[in-house]
RNA sequence: GUGAUUGUAGCUCAGUUCGGUUAGAGCACUUGGUUGUGGUCCAAGAUGUCGGGGGUUCAAAUCCCCUCAGUCACCCCA
């Protein structure tokens, strides 16, 4: 017997009519991102490793979850596991002469975690990136356009929340209050995070161990440590969601997982999912990272957002449905399939979807096929119709019943009639 | 990566405890009732490597081992 192949652990096949929802969800995002005059960067799948390992040392998605390989010239590659170092190495490769530079993206990721529901080894995520600008109405503009994003799917239990993590000038006294905090309490804290204490103690602040919790609960919170200006930057852009009636949350302990992040972060997460999986995006400042892979410092802001979660968000709030692919009219060709071919190319030329019948099958068959394709109407071909030049038209939805058209005036007939009644 | 749990028709699932006639149901599908007309109804029909491989046994969907995949928690993150 023929060994038989099934997608790969994580990653699968999204067909019709998921599919075509997922093309209207990139669809919405990439309208929001036009109304707010960003453009369209389609960059490289995969990319040298060294461009991933700038994102940080002490993240699982550079140094556990990557896709790396040497390729046949024996360069090592990586295939993206997130998009902002890619967008950043463009960035500094192409040196854009007007600033801000304000970019948009969708497109898959690839990292090689254990999968679950809203888990993916190849998934999927649409994103904004800003660089060029440390203007505080810049942070508040790519959040607010996330949340209208998701607005704009119908989705209502979306929460934000919001944190600044603040700069190198604020960061080491933060940095320091907080290890000596841990270190003082390890006794208590679980074995992991006694682990992550010595990679990256914010990180700490992340954990989910019940163990931990009291901990750090009690930690000092970095919100209380920035600086002057870091202060203000955070208010400003505070401010900026209030007056656009943003609500947000401030979440003193998100601290993202990715190292590049200062000053403002934030996450959406989707209270209508109830595991664990239920952040539906996030993002933040990464001001030094462009600096890191070897351009000017630049400071930049952006988010991703993943997509798959998003739409398990959207089914679990009953918005955004999609039909998939439905025909403004279906053809029944009752005399051989030939009237149905050429009709069917002319209509398709006009802009007409159209399906059709095949193998023959008896018209009450291929009626069922018309019925369950959804389509307004039916095209019916029998010996009469054909004999005199003339076709039926049926109202397959409404209750208009079904009239003889000739045959050449169909085009212009259905072309009004799709016209009048929106589908 | 750690721990747990599930896998039977295209889909949702029963049957597995305690091995034993040709492995079932609903939905979907095909054909017919309806000699040209879908959606409701009625009837008939087709469809399974019981996730895969190996083992125990006279006999395995059922027991054992390995393996693949999904799901849940941790981890991590979108």
């Amino acid at each position: 017997m023929v060994a038989k192949f099934q997608a790969l652990r994580g990653t699968r096949d999204i067909m019709s009519p998921d599919s075509e929802r997922q093309r209207a969800l990139v669809d919405s995002f990439a309208e929001q991102a036009r109304l707010a005059g960003y453009g369209h960067i389609m960059s490289p799948i995969f990319e040298d490793l060294g461009v991933f390992l700038r994102v940080g040392d002490s993240t699982d998605v550079v140094t556990k979850e990557m896709y790396d390989f040497e390729d046949k010239d024996g360069k090592r590659i990586a295939l993206r596991p997130e998009l902002t170092a890619s967008v950043v190495r463009a960035f500094v490769q192409h040196n854009p002469p007007s600033l801000p530079w304000k970019v948009w993206y969708e497109g898959p990721q690839f990292r090689h975690e254990k999968p679950q529901a809203g888990r993916y080894r190849q998934f999927s995520q649409v994103g904004i990136e800003v660089l060029g600008s440390d203007d505080p109405a810049v942070d508040i503009e790519v959040i607010t356009l996330g949340w209208r994003f998701y607005q704009s799917l119908g989705m209502s239990q979306v929460s934000l929340l919001l944190n600044s993590l603040g700069d190198e000038t604020c960061r080491p006294a933060y940095f320091a209050a907080l290890e000596e905090y841990l270190r003082d309490n390890a006794a208590n804290l679980s074995e992991k995070s006694v682990e992550t204490l010595d990679k990256n103690p914010l990180r700490v602040l992340d954990s989910k161990r019940g163990q931990d919790q009291e901990i750090v609960a009690g930690a000092p919170v970095m919100v209380d440590y920035l600086t002057e200006e870091t202060g203000e930057h955070f208010a400003a852009v505070r401010e900026g969601l209030d007056s656009l009636g943003i609500s947000y949350e401030i979440s003193p302990r998100l601290v993202r997982g990715l190292d590049y992040y200062t000053r403002t972060t934030f996450e959406f997460a989707s209270t209508a999912l109830e595991n664990a999986q239920n952040a539906v995006g996030g993002g933040g400042r990464y001001d030094g990272l462009a600096e890191s892979l070897g351009g000017k410092p630049t400071p930049g802001i952006g988010f991703a957002l993943g997509v798959d979660r998003i739409l398990l968000a959207c089914d679990a709030e009953n918005v955004f449905e999609h039909a998939g692919v439905v025909p403004d009219v279906f053809i029944v060709d009752d005399v051989g399939g030939g009237e149905a071919t050429v009709l069917a190319d002319e209509l398709r030329s006009r802009g007409i979807a159209a399906d059709r019948g095949f193998d023959g099958r008896s018209m009450k068959a291929q009626m069922k096929v018309a019925n369950r394709s959804n389509a307004p109407w039916a095209i019916i071909i029998g010996e009469t119709e054909k004999a005199d030049g003339t076709v039926t038209l049926r109202d397959m939805h409404g209750d208009t019943g079904q009239t003889l058209i000739g045959r050449n005036d169909l085009p212009n007939e259905l072309a009004q009639r799709l016209g009048e009644s929106p589908r």
